[in-house]
DNA sequence: CTGGGGATGGGGCCC
DNA sequence: TGGGCCCCATCCCCA
């Protein structure tokens, strides 16, 4: 084992590590914490520097003193044992490296093995993914590949570095051979990803990290994207450019794919379990055996979430911010939940000990909270979250489901997640996240882009609508080819248009209703409906027509229609409409009372709540009762009381059985909906439909009758007007809805498309005061002076 | 029934 | 434009 201290030279069975540092003079091995400087030049650092000033070498496990390699393949038997496989937990197949112990910086790896080709010895039907180019003075000379296993080493398995941030390896050419240099020090349970020393970099044309190459990709995707829309009907979209770019194939560390060959194969990792952190640490080291097996510890959470998702806000968390390195952003245990950062959430912090808490699923490091829940599409697919996680890597942004067609030559990265739904995959399910790709050899093959891309995988049989490719898919031999645009594959909002289709159906039919059906395509017909109000521009929601101030205010109001919920509480599974509710709601896992009286200091999880509290203290109770002297210091409290009063209902109505407390509400009943009256005016029997519907009006009148509205209302003085209006109020809900049935009742009314543009839903399903406000503003006889808001201030 | 508190939903405003 | 914060309203539970 390593030590941080001192220098070394360890035996590790036949693997000799010199673990002296080259530029030290053994009083303490670099670290995270002493190396900003040093790690800052190492990026820079030519291939000469590595090799000259890099002591640390790793090398591989030798065949020889390999004595349980059986079902070892030589790649495989040769990780040296500082280091460990990922692998997915049921089908062995290796899918990153990781560290095991502590490995310092400026340690070197390899050389990578492989098989050799020059430019004309390569195969033609030569797969491509793992060639590694060999320079010579400048030009090109030969290539190495690593696609056989039995012929090349465990390094074929090594990740790309998104980020800079991420990279812990960096890939140079000395004399004719590839080796892997640890630029910063690596805790155990690591997962390596390396990336090109700039150097060779350069010499492959390539950006000098894979921030850079990801801008490149999605650069060179949205003009893909561009010629793909402009040639749309070009169906032809083979590898064309492959040979063109021959020469500058990224990293060919690609995973093998034992069950097919032809496959595209993608530089993939788990995460969250191999972001460095302490837990995971401990499980990794536990593990005793090489290549150790990386289990994937489901994570469950109440009810039935399968989906309750290690989620890529495990890679936007602060210990793996995309813009902080790795080896100097430990994670901190944060002490208090409700006012520290965690991840998307800025101002919360996860509880000291996440993975013991009742309040976080057991297994990795991820945010408490997540999201995909509601991305889970109908069948198990995760769409894109571009607009979700604002501070996730690139490649976040390019999530997809699984089922859905990856383009050729992607470069990929595989989340695992757990999916009890499938038979097959009881516990593990696979999500690529597109990677680099360039980074990794878009040295796709057209074989690459027939078959199913992960045979294995459930959804992997899925029908998508592009069987041969993604219709805007770059050519694979493109650099682009493995990262596409968040626009390329979902949505990048968790607006309705996430929605399953169901929701979405619903919402899109009330916008008809409301616009009368013409046209209207629901949520995402955009712009907004404007008004201007005083001169100030409004935006109108086309369900309800509640108009609002900022066009961000609507569309989260338009969530309240469609049903829904984005930001989902991974410990209940709960949803909320706006991630402020969700950050409440957390409260109630964590019993953070973050309100504290002043008084008595005892302490609330609202703000709310310690105000009705500091009522108490100081008296007030501003909900008074009309019809006795009671008062309340809660509105619900008054209502309940107002119930004693309501069970008496002096108005009767001269023609049934029906009496209501208020007069209005009567007086509502009589314009026409009482059936008795109906019958006896002469006029011809209403249909036992109609019945109904007069039965439905009723209880409707009667809910009002019952409601605050009404009492008011019954103060108020209005006219011929107001009834017209609270006509309208009470009943418009029901009127369209019966217009959606018939049209034939209520044709004495105007029609319904009337209503239906003056309606303003149901009375007692908007905000209390709105009967009253649409008064106002439909009825100059309506006083002006009347105080309807609190009952208190009418009493006062 | 009253009173107190917990939890949630919706929306405005600011940055 | 969206996140964060705040406020108000409401429902529910329980003593």
């Amino acid at each position: 084992m390593l030590t941080t201290e001192g220098a070394h030279t360890v035996e590790h069975d036949n693997v000799k590590m010199d673990t002296e540092p080259h530029r030290d003079t053994g009083s303490k091995m670099a670290t995270d914490t002493d190396s900003k400087m040093e790690e800052a030049d190492m990026m820079k650092w030519t291939e000469a520097e590595f090799e000259e000033k890099c002591t640390y070498i790793v090398k591989d496990t030798p065949q020889a003193a390999v004595t349980e390699s059986e079902g070892l393949t030589r790649a495989e038997a040769s990780l040296p044992r500082n280091l460990a496989f990922k692998q997915l937990a049921d089908s062995k197949e290796v899918i990153g490296v990781a560290s095991r112990e502590y490995i310092p910086k400026g340690t070197c790896f390899g050389p990578l093995v492989g098989q050799s080709y020059t430019a004309d010895s390569v195969p033609k039907d030569a797969n491509r993914k793992y060639f590694w180019r060999i320079y010579s003075e400048g030009d090109f000379h030969h290539f190495v590949d690593g696609l056989d296993e039995e012929r090349s080493n465990w390094m074929r398995y090594v990740n790309p570095a998104h980020s800079a941030g991420e990279q812990n390896l960096a890939a140079c050419q000395n004399g004719t051979n590839i080796y892997f240099y640890t630029v910063r020090a690596i805790p155990p349970g690591t997962e390596l990803l390396v990336w090109y020393c700039p150097e060779f970099a350069h010499r492959l044309h390539y950006p000098p990290s894979g921030e850079l190459m990801m801008q490149k990709l999605k650069q060179s995707l949205l003009e893909a994207k561009q010629q793909a829309s402009e040639e749309h009907a070009s169906s032809s979209r083979g590898p064309t450019t492959y040979s063109k770019r021959e020469p500058s194939r990224p990293l060919a560390t690609r995973p093998r794919c034992a069950d097919s060959p032809d496959r595209p194969l993608y530089p993939r990792a788990l995460y969250p379990p191999f972001r460095p952190h302490p837990h995971l640490t401990e499980e990794f080291l536990s593990l005793k055996t090489s290549p150790v097996q990386f289990g994937y510890t489901a994570i469950r959470s109440p009810g039935n979430q399968s989906s309750a998702t290690p989620s890529p806000s495990a890679r936007s968390s602060p210990e793996s911010s995309p813009h902080g390195s790795p080896a100097s952003a430990q994670p901190t245990p944060p002490s208090s939940f409700y006012r520290r950062g965690l991840g998307p959430f800025p101002g919360y912090s996860p509880p000291a000990a996440p993975l013991s808490s009742p309040f976080y699923p057991p297994g990795p490091h991820y945010s408490p909270y997540m999201l995909p829940h509601h991305y889970l599409l109908p069948g198990g697919g995760v769409p894109t979250v571009g607009g979700m996680f604002p501070r996730t890597y690139p490649f976040f942004s390019s999530l997809l489901p699984p089922h859905m067609p990856l383009l050729p030559g992607e470069a990929g990265r595989r989340f695992l997640l757990p999916d009890s739904s499938h038979p097959s995959f009881s516990t593990h399910r696979d999500f690529l996240l597109s990677a680099p790709t360039s980074a990794f050899s878009a040295a796709t093959t057209l074989k690459d882009k027939a078959g199913p891309h992960y045979p294995h995988h459930p959804y992997s049989g899925h029908a998508h609508p592009h069987p041969h490719g993604h219709p805007h898919a770059p050519t694979s031999g493109s650099p682009t080819a493995g990262t596409a645009a968040p626009s390329e594959r979902m949505p990048t909002k968790p607006t309705s248009a996430l929605l399953g289709s169901v929701r979405q159906e619903e919402a899109m039919n009330l916008s008809k209703m409301k616009r009368g059906g013409g046209g209207s395509t629901g949520y995402k017909t955009l712009p907004y409906p404007l008004k201007k109000q005083n001169g100030k521009i409004k935006y109108e929601c086309n369900v309800c027509s509640k108009t609002f101030g900022q066009l961000s205010n609507l569309k989260v109001h338009l969530r309240v229609h469609s049903g829904e919920r984005p930001f989902k509480c991974s410990t209940c599974s709960k949803g909320f409409t706006q991630l402020a509710h969700l950050q409440k709601h957390f409260l109630v896992h964590t019993g953070e009372k973050p309100h504290e009286c002043s008084v008595c200091h005892k302490r609330f999880s609202s703000t709310s709540n310690l105000k009705t509290h500091l009522r108490l203290h100081s008296g007030e109770k501003p909900y008074s009762c009309k019809l006795c002297p009671a008062k309340f210091t809660q509105f619900v409290h008054l209502k309940l009381h107002k119930r004693l009063h309501s069970r008496e209902r002096p108005h009767k109505c001269p023609h049934c059985h029906r009496h209501y407390i208020h007069l209005c509400s009567l007086r509502l009943h009589l314009k026409g909906y009482c059936l008795a009256a109906v019958t006896s005016s002469g006029g011809p029997t209403p249909s036992p439909s109609t019945q109904e519907e007069l039965q439905h009006i009723n209880e409707e009148i009667e809910r009002f009758d019952m409601s605050d509205h009404a009492e008011r209302l019954d103060q108020l003085q209005g006219g011929v007007e107001v009834e017209a209006v609270l006509e309208k109020q009470v009943l418009g809900m029901l009127w369209r809805e019966m217009d959606l049935k018939t049209s034939g009742y209520h044709h004495h009314k105007g029609g319904a498309s009337e209503l239906q543009s003056t309606g303003y839903g149901l009375y007692n399903s908007v905000n209390e005061t709105s009967v009253i406000k649409q008064l106002r503003r439909s009825s100059p006889l309506l006083p002006s002076n009347v105080t309807i808001k609190q009952e208190s201030e009418e009493q006062a």
